[in-house]
DNA sequence: CTGTTAGCGCCTTCAA
DNA sequence: TTGAAGGCGCTAACAG
């Protein structure tokens, strides 16, 4: 069923129905209601790659984030799609799996699909993905990262205050144990533990774990913490850059007998929702999630309505939350 | 940049370009190899929309839920995205937000994108989009919902069973006041109720508060069942029948100093990963979310690859999982 | 206000 | 193996 059919059944020309389509103006009243009702009798939903191809906009946002089962990402994608539906857009969201190639295939298939804009967070922060996103036309904005290249609309935490915002309290904790747990190598660690390094004063003895990347590593990498580094003995600060990964870390913690923050102390990164109801509400650097979904949301709309303008870029001020997890 | 563009770069047709992008053998290999290079050069994307428009799969299926910012729905879809995407297809996610039209207007706009498979996880168990899809012929699977009319293929718990479980152990508990808080009306609550109420020999002096849909509206919620119910007087058994819904209940009801499973004891419904690791592990009645994903992805694509076959239909079982929260 | 005529970018017979 | 031509369903001038 096509405009072609419900023309032919309405007596009219093909244009005529895709002006109801597009809810132009200029259609006598009552053929429109005509059309209308033999649209609605076929229950006909017009072809949104037609549409698409023969150059009208599909109303639609597409966003590419790192990975699903990442709260951080979650509340990031709701908050944006909060906001992007009020404005009439659909929004469709899929998950590069930190995975390059995975990413530059996603935005291939969101550019050549003509969506209105695009959210992405990068796994790098200079990618053959980026360059693609800017020598086509279709408005875009770059989260969770700060990128390479001048001129790219960006919304980031500023990742290197966070880090320092962490190493002035494990200042003042002043354990004699200090761990470090990075996950996948990426921009926002690397600036997180840039700062992090540049002021805690037991940098040089701070033992880092690398590669911690999920809940699911998280819980296993704390048995191995606790036997190779002596937990159960030494007074210990674990600074985890990801309230995900902390989480899982404490989790394991807990079920293995270790106490905290009395034995192991845990700071996490991002201030997910699920920091303050977790089994120990974690003492976190928050960097206001909702917040990143609905500018992204407000500044996205803005440049498609308004190309023209100055690529915004956004870098949010990180600020500590003290709770249990981690106490001086 | 189209395939007209660089057929010309070739001096080929477009014909032959179009070859070489679907892959067909009919295509001498030295030919296929400098179309290649030049597509490469200049970073050539097919249209999608074009794509489709003329025929071909987009490799792509759609997957739409209720509300995002429900971990149990984020887990099916994380468990789907794994399987589907090892088998080539790319999945794109959309948030009906428990609204009906809205879920019918996602439904649409996937049809009409010619997406090859839909995952639906529907507001109500009979509504127009379910007819929709019925009636053009792209494979689809309800996720979360028994349907009313037959032949549809579906997967979902068995929520009658579920609610008898959950009876057995009110049962047991014997609590002096027994609360049920349920969310949306949706079948699934329904069925959960139906079971719970023929099975618990306290119905009848049980209070029922509803549509306590979100995290946010249990941790409200709580405070007024302490004033009104009395709770920190009157030792208290709570059905939520949402694990979502049931951790933000109980978040407040610590912070306002009832203490849990002494005082009121709490039983969740899903048993999302979270129940396991919240401030109170909860009890729970699990339905085995992530296998719910997977199982979704492999009939899915069986039903793609072979449209004749039988529409699979899953009952799952339930199964009780005690830990913290509720206790005998 | 309404119909006609071209495309949008690609795939797919059908001939050559 | 390759090319030419038509069409997928819709929109967008351009005439009337």
């Amino acid at each position: 069923m096509t405009i072609a059919d419900i023309a032919k059944e309405a007596g009219v020309s093909k244009a005529s129905v895709s002006r109801v389509l597009s809810n132009s103006p200029k259609v006598r009243p009552e053929l429109k209601e005509k059309i209308l009702q033999i649209m609605k009798y076929h229950s006909f939903v017009p072809n949104k790659l037609a549409q698409g191809l023969a150059g009208s906009s599909r109303n639609t946002v597409g966003i590419i984030i790192e990975e699903l089962s990442n709260f951080f990402f979650i509340e990031v994608a709701d908050g944006f799609d909060r906001i992007i539906s009020q404005a009439g857009y659909s929004m469709q969201i899929s998950s590069s799996k930190w995975n390059e190639e995975k990413e530059l295939e996603l935005v291939q298939q969101l550019i050549s699909s003509r969506v209105d804009g695009i959210i992405l967070s990068p796994v790098s922060d200079e990618s053959e993905s980026i360059r693609l996103l800017k020598d086509c036309d279709i408005p875009f904005l770059l989260i969770n990262i700060i990128p390479k290249t001048k001129g790219i609309a960006y919304i980031s935490c500023d990742n290197y205050a966070g880090g320092k915002l962490a190493a002035d309290y494990f200042n003042k904790m002043n354990r004699p144990l200090n761990i470090l747990i990075t996950g996948f190598p990426h921009q926002t660690i690397d600036y997180r533990v840039q700062g992090f390094r540049e002021k805690f004063s037991k940098w040089d003895s701070t033992i880092h774990y690398k590669n911690i990347n999920t809940f699911e590593q998280g819980y296993e990498i704390a048995s191995v913490l606790k036997t190779r580094n002596n937990l159960s003995e030494i007074k210990t600060a674990l600074f985890v850059t990801n309230d995900n990964v902390a989480i899982g870390v404490i989790k394991k913690l807990l079920e293995i007998g270790i106490s905290i923050p009395g034995q192991v102390s845990v700071m996490g990164y991002d201030d997910i929702k699920l920091s303050s109801f977790c089994r120990i509400p974690l003492t976190t650097i928050s960097q206001n999630i909702k917040d990143i979904g609905i500018i992204a949301a407000m500044e996205l709309l803005e440049m498609i309505h308004n190309p023209e303008k100055a690529k915004p870029e956004h870098k949010i001020a990180p600020r500590l939350v003290v709770r249990e997890s981690a106490v001086i």
